[in-house]
DNA sequence: TTGTAGGCGTTATCAG
DNA sequence: CTGATAACGCCTACAA
């Protein structure tokens, strides 16, 4: 049951392994016979090459690398889900590393894949990161490249986004739009772009509807997490009883915040309106339901593999490929939880 | 910045590629000034060993391939976390396939990485796999292989499971000491072993209690989603409307069962108490809290990993290995919608 | 139409 | 201590 070879193959059927691999190739100058002799002998044994020989050949390993800060992410999971799919149709299998949010890790994890020598590399930036040397690292060896979600903007590579700044500037508008004049943020951490430009879109509605912007009443995650979605609930009730409404980086903080006025008594939406963000699963099924804005993750994945076999095939082709950078619909969900009819 | 290779360094030293080698890998015959003349050089010039001819080489590719059936489930994506990093801690990259509960699928996958000759394969059956032919292939070829959670209790691999039956006893046993008196079971499609071994502590609970099984109260799920739930929830209440105790095969159905009780205002638990499984990070934030049950999932991914590093390494060593199955605790956890104090 | 020879980059054996 | 040589399995000019 063991490995066959060509070589096997070959002697078996005492003919050369050249005649054998063209055979199997479909290679024009090959008898009929012979071909069909290989083909039925091939099967018969089960043959299947040698994807280590092949590889080195060929110097592709037919494999890429996917780098996400946090699987357990509703939005990355549904992410893979459509990556490892359209990655299969294509023939490419995928190794998916973790950088838990940390550079140090998304350092190291670069480094194994380029050793690993995969056809490409698709990322979404841990929060720590900037358009820091690993990276630069990756396209200086003419390795395909793909960041999505949350990129670098300096980064000369393809890039899958959503417009964070439109979307948050439109979630921020319909809190407006609900009679929510002293409207709260709870912004992602510091350095990443998309918290960066979701913070912006909050000020530019703010300024569009001639309300002043005032920096206490915006509060900065460190891990995104459910429990600091509780802890700036107390916060907020705490320093500014007289908030209306709230705009969430993300879901799952929302949903701390929200368990925590829930558990208090303050009514939502009628005191205090909320929006998240990403639209996860668990937003349709809370009490009250969530309103959020809806991004279309397993597109996302879609766009951003088939961009990464784009520049692939490209370069195989020796043909030039310019980086592309490609933005994604967003949508916004109204749910209970920021109308008030 | 491209590839340098063993030969490029010997070039320039004026030395054998046998030497070079040798230095790199700290063979003791090699002089001390050559070694570290050979290893600063390597140094300097970013030297790594080409994987692919490392791979032909050695007969390995210090990758293993995991199957899954579903990334979006809570307990997978939990598990993957784990799987993912203790493999890296041990040199080894994992590449991820998803079988979406299809057996066809599977085998494709199964085949996927015995082609690309991963080191080992960790999976979770789909819900229409027994031990089929694509499983025994694996084991044939000598291809170390553990199953976890869902899995063929024929296969001669080494397993990593919870014990179902006695952790849905007492998921059962918990709700009869509320006071239920009419208990009913959503349990999972017909095949898998776990929602067998449910459904078994399910009956066995009844039976302990001298309370008669009726088959009436049993509702299968296809496919093991939000929506059946609903489904569920709309059926019981219609054809047995005096049901006062619920057990669940997992949390995101019980998470439709009690959206849909919420929703016509059915009190949970006072006139019927719910009960799931597996500990989703949802039941803990829903309305009301859901009762469930903990699977270790991190430590399930853990130890199946180890396993099969093990395996691994026996047979590098030529070591006989025998398959171990090993038993992880599970933790009744009761919340608000169980607890009739 | 078939086969020979060389090479992909590394490692292991064995001789010097 | 060093190096020549072969082998891992496949692919592809080129020759016959």
């Amino acid at each position: 049951m063991n490995n066959i070879t060509l070589k096997e193959i070959a002697e078996k059927l005492g003919i050369s392994i050249t005649t054998v691999s063209k055979a199997l190739k479909n290679y024009p100058d090959v008898s009929e016979k012979t071909r069909k002799a290989v083909i039925d002998l091939a099967q018969e044994l089960h043959y299947t090459p040698n994807s280590f020989a092949v590889n080195l050949r060929t110097k592709e390993s037919k494999t890429i690398g996917l780098i996400i800060p946090e699987v357990m992410h509703h939005f990355f999971s549904n992410i893979i889900n459509s990556i490892i799919e359209e990655a299969e149709k294509n023939g490419y299998l995928v190794i998916i590393l973790q950088s838990n949010e940390s550079i140090e890790l998304e350092i190291k994890q670069v480094e194994l894949l380029i050793n690993k020598r995969v056809d490409g590399i698709l990322i979404s930036l841990s929060n720590e990161s900037n358009y820091n040397e690993h990276l630069q690292n990756i396209i200086n060896r003419k390795i395909p490249l793909v960041m999505f979600d949350k990129i670098a903007k300096l980064a000369n590579c393809s890039k899958v986004i959503i417009n964070d700044q439109k979307a948050a500037m439109n979630a921020v508008q319909h809190l407006i739009d609900q009679g929510c004049k002293k409207i709260a943020h709870i912004r992602g951490p510091e350095n990443p772009q998309n918290a960066i430009d979701r913070f912006i879109g909050y000020k530019k509605a703010l300024e569009k509807n001639n309300i002043t912007f005032d920096p206490n009443l915006v509060y900065t995650c460190k891990n995104v997490t459910f429990e600091e979605g509780i802890e700036f609930a107390k916060q907020i009730i705490n320093e500014h009883p007289d908030v209306d409404g709230i705009f969430v980086i993300t879901d799952l903080v929302a949903v701390g915040l929200l368990s925590h006025f829930n558990e208090i008594g303050i009514k939502v939406p009628q005191q205090i309106a909320v929006i998240g963000f990403s639209n996860w699963f668990i937003s349709q099924v809370f009490t009250p339901k969530i309103s959020t804005v809806d991004q279309p993750s397993h597109e996302m994945g879609t766009v951003a593999i088939k961009l990464l076999l784009e520049e692939i095939n490209s370069n195989k082709d020796k043909i030039p490929f310019s980086p592309k950078t490609i933005e994604l619909d967003t949508n916004l969900i109204v749910r209970e939880s920021s109308k008030r009819v």
